[in-house]
DNA sequence: GACAAATTAGGACAACCGTCCTATTCTGTG
DNA sequence: CACAGAATAGGACGGTTGTCCTAATTTGTC
């Protein structure tokens, strides 16, 4: 972390707390204290509370393009893709039972706060929403691509929301093994389900 | 509202305040403005902001309550009571489109803020989870009852965080059909699906 | 080594927060 | 009407917030 600029501290350290304790819950002594900087060198590098917010949610729409371009390089088949965007709720399961799904706690919060980036904050949801569309369009599903995946996206959404409220992962795994059945389920066309 | 005591009127308030803008971003004299009354009476009724956040918890636990209540007098057959259930999404779409689900984002909320109520305020959620439970216990499917009522709520609860990110109502009429379909499958056992 | 620019540290600022105190007004009972 | 208690209004308090200014330090270039 040392070796990056001291903007990208900043940022990774706001994307961080911005995801564990909120936004609004997050002052600028906490990110100044999180990086060891002091909070007036915050000043320098960011006008507002904001541009940090605008400047996280840039790196959120970064990374989760890189991850998606990732699943894509790895999993020649859309099904395996898709497989590996609902595990995140396993893999990331260490955070996710403490602060549920950044992408949705954020616009949560934004949509409350009325706040001016609460459209930018929703991109991520968006950038979710178009790629699982396509997978499913690859799978030959054109005509319900865009509810399918809109399916995908709410399911795993509610999954983290009730697994950061209870906190129990046989819970999470069912429903992520359920999802997967249910993604077999209208890929192969044996027994057309709907 | 004005016949009620002031209590009452600030614990109304606070509920729907809540609701709408966050726990942590409404203040004293946020609500003081709402129910108009000064900011010195506040503290005759109650003397800590996590107090009246208490009595709002109490509040819904008791209008939850009534609500399970209400829809078990309405409806004999289980299905019909967890039909109710599903289509508050669409009953209360006036205020879901803008605010999510009052339970979830309360929960996820107090979570981040690791506030002393957050497990009170899951109990709004345990509330439906046992009422859910209850009603496949009714249906016959005892073994999987707790499965099955966390799916209906997590699947709920999902839809209602992407309404309010994305605000279109066509794709929670599907939601809702779908959720009814999938019931109406896993109740009659003409083709048994999982 | 000199010097300009980039970067940092420390603190001041007004506004707001939750909390709390006290004086005033309202209300009901004898 | 008198009077005690409930209810309300207004403002003071210490602390924290986001914002902003200025001086000191570091950095890179000639």
């Amino acid at each position: 972390m040392s070796d990056k600029t001291t903007r990208e501290n900043i940022v990774a350290a706001a994307d961080q707390l911005f995801y564990q304790q909120g936004y609004e819950h997050t002052s600028f002594t906490d990110i100044a204290d999180s990086v060891k900087i002091s909070r007036g060198n915050f000043y320098y590098h960011f006008k507002t509370k904001d541009n940090i917010l605008q400047a996280v949610i840039e790196l959120r729409l970064d990374n989760t393009q890189k991850m998606l371009a990732h699943w894509e390089n790895e999993h020649a088949h859309p099904t395996d893709r898709i497989k590996s965007y609902i595990h995140i709720l396993l893999t990331n399961w260490s955070k996710i039972q403490y602060f549920g799904c950044p992408v949705g706690t954020l616009c949560t919060e934004l949509t409350k706060l009325n706040h001016v980036s609460k459209e930018e904050a929703s991109k991520v949801f968006t950038l979710f929403r178009n790629w699982l569309r396509e997978q499913f369009i690859l799978l030959g599903l054109n005509k319900d691509a865009d509810e399918l995946a809109m399916h995908v996206l709410s399911w795993s959404q509610g999954v983290a929301t009730l697994a950061s409220t209870f906190r129990e992962q046989a819970f999470v795994k069912k429903e992520v093994k359920k999802m997967c059945d249910w993604l077999d389920s209208i890929t192969s066309p044996t027994t057309s389900q709907k």
